[in-house]
DNA sequence: GAGATAGTTCTACATGCCGTAGAAAAGTGT
DNA sequence: ACACTTTTCTACGGCATGTAGAACTATCTC
């Protein structure tokens, strides 16, 4: 999975935030509030944006509407946990690794992944350790 | 946290996976073994970018020896911890994140997070609900 | 339907990171 | 002091990203 750069973060952002798709302008004017100076990007680099967005995927457009309206593709917390896999990935002693992230997290996060192991266990049934 | 770049990656890797220092000459080395070709890097490459490394924090380096060697600063666990909790760190919705997250981890892993609350949840005595 | 207008794509450039390594400098042993 | 080893400095090509003008295309109006 590709990464995102800062400004393509900030659009992901955006978009994640709120289903309806919405256009390169009104992008730019929603994040214009959001830098400190207000900046006003040019619209192409909007679009110049969105299009490698798209081709990495991480969004689609409504091709057919004229401003085209863009749209992410999966929902954030399908890309965060797409980054903790790959964060996990490459690890070799994964059991390690979540020790010291379990370590971390806070107790209601505790609390929310018990229960969440638990449904787990109940939708994938009991197995038999080798 | 800086990201780590395919030879960088490399180097961490090996670092990682055995305590002693090594000198760069060695880390070369070892390293044309695992690529296909075997193409040994010129040394002065592996000391450009294991100074890199030591820059971005990740290693550091006994200079009190003449070829000087180099050891990882963190654990792996420990990095891979930093990218688990890099990843949640955008997420608003930590809680969705990891019920997705869970979906995907092995009933073995979800076993080993299972035991590893539980330890936890003994180290750091009941909280209240609110 | 031809021209005006709005919107999109193409092309381009600066910057910074990374892989790569030669040139220059600094340390070390005899 | 000199040859040899090791490290640092400098550099360059490639690629991702932020940025946007130029060129092109679609749409609307008369």
């Amino acid at each position: 999975m590709a990464t995102l750069g800062e400004l393509e973060r900030s659009i992901m952002e955006r978009l994640w935030s709120n289903d309806e798709p919405v256009s390169a302008a009104e992008l730019r004017d929603e994040l214009a509030h959001k830098t400190s100076a207000g900046n006003e990007l040019a619209l192409t680099t909007m679009l110049t944006v969105l299009s490698r967005l798209e081709r990495k995927g991480f969004v689609d457009r409504d091709r057919k509407v004229r401003p085209h309206v863009y749209y992410a593709v999966t929902t954030r917390a399908d890309h965060t946990s797409e980054l903790l896999q790959q964060a996990l990935g490459a690890e070799p002693d994964r059991a390690a690794a979540l020790a010291h992230f379990v370590g971390t997290v806070t107790p209601q996060e505790a609390e929310t992944l018990r229960q969440l192991l638990d449904q787990r266990a109940r939708q994938t049934p009991a197995e038999q350790s080798d």
